[in-house]
DNA sequence: TCACAACTAGGTCACTCGACCTAGTTTTGT
DNA sequence: ACAAAACTAGGTCGAGTGACCTAGTTGTGA
């Protein structure tokens, strides 16, 4: 048994907790029942509750860049065209079913409007996502003023259609082809 | 003094709550408060918290599609892709600043993945939009289909622009280029 | 004028919350 | 072996919460 075993857990929970009920629906006891400790054990590990949503925050948002770093890099292959489509396949998918990460984040949004801490965490997140995701594309790059606007499309849009993707006309597919073409002319701008 | 004059007020503070403390933060002690009134008299014309928040809801999403409504319609004179750059960049613009519309729509999002009721209000809502926007740019698109896909693009970047745009390395006026070009080439198609 | 609905105010109830306190138990380092 | 640190458990406290109750006051229509 890891020494932080308890305080990891404890993390898992509350995200869990957090995912489903919000922030406020974060409680110290609602944490300590769900991971089948004590109220006091779970103080123990996290003083005070602004301390537990802290680390809840540190750890979600690095989880979730290192998820985007296992995306493949676009190699300069004469498929890259199509590589770029599967990428950003990948990004809308969200819109298609809410998932535990939309749901995460949809709170965090909501919270970074009142707590400067969270705001600066997301703020941070969206810019390391953008340099991770340059090095992606930089490969199939005609230059650097292109790849800043390729990722500047490409982020927003997949953010904001996992909000309203159900309620659009076109379906994912059209979305795609028009997202990649678009995509795939910054790409070549000299 | 009207009648509603009372439960409209109740309705106003209960959004600014909304607005700055999230769902949780409204409580009838609270709106009560600010609204400058008893608690049991804020419970007189919402019996419940549940329909509070229904009311709330109910009157915010209608607000805000009378003001999409208020939107000039893009003529088919020949300076229509000023027009819609015009459009654009005011959509675009939540992105600079996190107005008032922009914390509320987050605050809803979040409520939304815990809120069947609230689910709904949104997809509603944009549903609308797509059809308000329609008929906005119904005027300079060569088919139904174009004008469709660009919508398509629109709402979704608009939404997630409003909440990336601080952490994108390009500014609003080439993003809004970027947008312009693609939305008036989805338009011209046949 | 009078009855009835609309409205207002103050209070109580059981419950939940984060923070804090105290007293044990286990583990660790020397 | 033993002291200190790490950990666990149970309890209490004041502050809020939504719902509910009762008793007044004002307004309106017949």
């Amino acid at each position: 048994m890891k020494k932080n075993a308890k305080a990891e857990k404890i993390l898992d929970v509350a995200l869990l907790l957090l995912k489903n009920e919000g922030d406020y629906g974060v409680t110290m006891r609602k944490v300590a029942a769900l991971a089948d400790m004590s109220l006091s054990n779970v103080q123990y590990y996290y003083k005070t509750k602004d301390a537990l949503l802290k680390s809840m925050a540190d750890r979600y948002f690095q989880s979730c860049l290192e998820q985007i770093k296992k995306i493949d890099t676009i190699q300069s292959d004469d498929c890259w065209k199509l590589e770029i489509e599967k990428l950003l396949r990948g990004f809308l998918v969200h819109g298609l079913e809410v998932t535990d990460m939309c749901r995460l984040f949809r709170e965090y949004w909501a919270i970074s409007t009142r707590n400067q801490a969270i705001d600066e965490h997301i703020k941070q997140y969206y810019r390391e996502m953008v340099v991770i995701l340059s090095d992606k594309l930089r490969p199939v790059a005609q230059s650097e003023q292109g790849l800043a606007k390729a990722v500047s499309v490409i982020i927003p849009f997949s953010e904001g259609y996992s909000i309203t993707a159900l309620a659009m006309p076109e379906d994912i597919n059209s979305i795609t082809s028009i997202l990649q073409s678009l995509v795939v002319n910054l790409l070549q701008e000299q």
